[in-house]
DNA sequence: GTCTATATGAAGATAGAC
DNA sequence: GTCTATCTTCATATAGAC
């Protein structure tokens, strides 16, 4: 059955969150335009609104699917028999995931002031389960004498803002691999927490 | 000697600097108009561009200004006999520098991007000579046996996003004093480059 | 040094034709 | 579903009076 001529709803919708996307990782979102977005789409503007009811929606929408897609693999992915092996599969999932989306994880810390309340509210408690996860680990890992750390909540936002860290200089055509990456912070997120080397 | 009426070209420069710092901070720089600023001030917009040729000269001197400060007082405040020393002196430096400066170190890295290319590069050289501080310690570490790390370029970008993460947690009226901040930092900055406890 | 007034352009969002 | 046209507001920056 053939679409009306300029009717194209099962496509355009996806690229328009893939244009405002890289738009917005790289301009930020205020100095991103709506017009922009419907340019690097090759729409006009006004065709955007069939999609979104407004520009902050554009935006919540991408965090949200981001923070989602983040909770669902991090179940799948992070496993162990112990706190260290726990710790290791979370260290290189973190590292994996986000060096396989540098846009939607600037857009993900760098973005929530322009949140408004209430979306921001709702972000904040997905990125809490993420947080929370982690630190179950290191709780378990302190509790069973594997880990030595001295606050476990802070600990977890210190390793996360370290992991986070690799998107700020990792280039796929750098000097080191994916792999090597993940095994170096696995190297530093391991005795940053005191866990003997081997035991995992 | 009394001044015209309505002259405080003394005053107003920083306070349309500290104006700026804070709505910068809040709202970040392309959400942020020069009216906003000027209101802030007291001023109208036009009385502003007596202090600056325009916007982006006002972030860039932001930024400028906390990156040269940085500078001059970390020389002042890191020293010791040993790495491990040093490194303390720098994480504790570190922590009770940018803790004392949440909205300058919230802008210098949020609205890099929003820098022109020149005045990009400018900032990139001086953040350049502050990391190189730290490798420099991580690297003599290594030299001497004190330390284990597997890189120290990794390494130091790693600590420095550790130790940076504190801004987005920390408040003077929390839990932690600002020396039990610096206390756990450094526990897991020492542990994470492998250094022995006590051998400061 | 600050004001008022303004030039000039672009923003978000909507209406209605096709 | 997309277009063109438009409403309304706001932006940066400048000119010239005081």
């Amino acid at each position: 059955m053939a679409r009306t001529a300029g009717s194209h709803s099962d496509i355009t919708g996806p690229r328009i969150r893939e244009a405002a996307l890289t738009l917005f990782a790289r301009h930020g979102f205020a100095a991103v335009s709506m017009r922009q977005i419907a340019a690097e789409v090759g729409v006009q503007a006004g065709a955007l609104y069939n999609y979104t009811p407004d520009k902050q929606s554009l935006l919540f929408d991408l965090m949200q699917r981001h923070m989602e897609s983040l909770l669902s693999e991090v179940a799948r992915h992070v496993s162990g028999a112990t706190p260290a092996a726990r710790l290791e599969s979370f260290v290189r999932f973190h590292i994996g995931f986000h060096i396989g989306r540098p846009d939607e994880m600037f857009i993900a810390y760098m973005e929530l002031r322009n949140l408004t309340p209430d979306n921001f509210a709702r972000i904040e408690t997905l990125r809490r389960r993420y947080e929370d996860m982690l630190e179950a680990i290191l709780q378990d890992g302190v509790a069973q004498g594997a880990f030595s750390v001295p606050d476990t909540k802070i600990a977890t936002l210190g390793l996360i803002a370290m992991l986070n860290g690799v998107n700020t200089w990792y280039r796929p055509e750098g000097r080191l691999s994916q792999t090597q990456v993940e095994g170096i912070y696995w190297d530093m997120a391991r005795q940053s927490v005191g866990a003997e080397q081997g035991v995992v």
